[in-house]
DNA sequence: CTGTTAGCGCGTTCAA
DNA sequence: TTGAACGCGCTAACAG
């Protein structure tokens, strides 16, 4: 691969100059910068990203650490910040890290160390996060989406699951269901947390006591959600309805009950969350807990790069509300 | 943040030394060694990746372009990706183009000054592309999955789209359907010619002749296909049969059906491609075409691997057979 | 075992 | 309008 020097001999000037081009100053003599030009297409001459952004101190990258890349949960999501971010000039480089809280952490040491100008993060796992306070405090440019830390001074678009979590419950206790299993998200997940924090609370609303036994984790997947469901589903005394921590998970329940001989939603109601793109097309069209997700991701890349842009701004935390769409899977229709 | 020189100012040692530290070299006394790791964890000290990959020429890093990150499709082929990648000490980068000619080649342009060592790309697009061969020609470490292009020795992991197309089709024409329609991927995908490829020529054996109305074109989205589906279902000569270029269209198309009061299977056979995990779990199971995606995506990994590690090895072209799962969509069951 | 020197490829003063 | 010199943060070759 040529190098600057190399352009800079050929059109017979100096590195500067090729530089000045390259950056498109305008103090270029014009027949210079033609012959500059010209020598940079002759020898299919690129510039280094790597060399330009040490001596700037500046990548025009952003990094996105997620739980799963694979989860259609983010596509929307993952639009949203690809369109703010390159109307803005910035680079995107994902990292999925599977709910894993050591992968996650290699990544963000991978990243942090001068690979991107800034960090959104997504899916928080639980347990030791202090790396997380510490970027906080040295100032690095940190974006965190789903989840709110106390007497934390950072950027936050935080998505209110607990509400959510509500608001499913409730919708299931409001058709006369008082036998209501959940089927949480993984356990290193701290959404996971709060959808089942939302769930007791309405169960306590409502005065129906809490069952250990009709909660359970799995792990985000639909492949994942089937085993657990149909744990539930054997239980001597069955449950009436299931509220799954995501759609795919959802879709699990429903299989299971399939397999074991149920009808959803006539023995089995089923409410899901995220309301990925495939909720409302497939059978039986889901009812779900809805979220604005190009809007938070549209969000978070803008508040991630004024951040990067503009070392001086406050910290923010933005809360999402979300709803809940009622379609088939639960038989209010 | 501090930097090398700050270590071994604080540890009262050279820059070089803190570097042996940092490298695990074991010329280094313990003592001093103790010295040094002291003197990094006290200024929370990270080296810079940026400096290191230039000077080392090499970023352990290997970019990921593909056509679209949401698609479930490369969901699998991603965890294969990821799991070789790790094991040999690879961080990864993806880049989702969309189908963007465009926005694919500055990506690639991004990727290639200086991030990454070496390139996957999977999601051809159609047109102009010689900047993939400049790249072969330069020797930059590249593997190309899902295609394989003639005369051109690079490393491919190829899929038998056309066959997959015929497979499809000849299953619709052995259950008697003589009107089967297609709804096309991407206009600017390269794998939508050869699966339509592979739907006329077995239309061609089967002596059913081509007719161009029966094929439409979307952009592999269930939203997408839901109005190109009723399109072909509202012709006055309905298709019998709709052959979808992937398992989200083809969802799209049942959900089509289903909106004009068609019942899948029995009024309208539906078969996909692709086989992502949903299609088995959700109402209909699908009738589709099956690729080992995992395999495709370690494969792909390691290949590039080795050839970033051993300039001197061969291009190769590996290809991967599809099949037929046979589910309910088509009622062949 | 350790330090000095040089250089990776570029941008940015400062003078000329 | 152009170039020389310096430095971004690090590793490698060589000497001691």
């Amino acid at each position: 691969m040529p190098n600057i020097s190399d352009v800079a001999r050929r059109a017979k000037v100096s590195r500067t100059t090729v530089s000045r081009v390259l950056n498109g100053k305008d103090d270029v003599n014009e027949e210079t910068r033609r012959r500059v030009l010209e020598a940079i297409r002759e020898l299919n001459y690129r510039p280094s990203a790597l060399a330009r952004s040490l001596v700037k101190q500046k990548t025009d990258t952003i990094g996105v650490i997620l739980s799963d890349i694979t989860d259609p949960f983010f596509s929307r999501i993952i639009q949203g910040v690809e369109d703010v971010a390159h109307k803005f000039g910035y680079g995107i480089v994902y990292a999925s890290m599977r709910w894993d809280p050591q992968i996650k952490h290699n990544y963000v040491n991978f990243l942090r160390s001068g690979r991107v100008d800034g960090l959104l993060m997504m899916g928080h796992t639980v347990g030791n996060e202090d790396y997380v306070r510490e970027m906080v405090e040295e100032r690095f440019p940190l974006v965190l989406v789903e989840y709110w830390i106390n007497n934390l001074k950072a950027n936050f678009i935080a998505i209110d699951n607990r509400g959510g979590g509500y608001l499913a419950t409730r919708h299931l206790l409001g058709l006369g269901h008082r036998r209501i299993a959940h089927v949480a998200g993984h356990k290193n997940a701290r959404v996971s947390q709060e959808r089942l924090a939302g769930y007791r609370q309405a169960l306590a609303e409502a005065g129906v006591s809490y069952d250990e036994s009709l909660v359970v984790y799995s792990d985000f997947t639909t492949e994942g959600a089937i085993p657990v469901a149909k744990k539930l589903l054997s239980l001597p005394e069955r449950p009436t309805a299931i509220f799954a921590a995501n759609d795919l998970m959802a879709y699990g329940v429903i299989h299971a009950a399939r397999e074991l001989g149920l009808k959803v939603p006539r023995e089995l109601a089923v409410v899901g969350y995220d309301d990925i793109e495939l909720a409302s097309l497939v059978t039986p069209p889901l009812t779900t807990i809805h979220q604005p997700r190009y809007e938070i991701g549209s969000m978070a890349a803008w508040s991630l790069i004024q951040q990067i842009e503009n070392k001086e701004m406050q910290p923010t935390v933005t809360e999402f509300k979300t709803s809940l769409v009622i379609r088939e899977s639960c038989g209010a229709k």
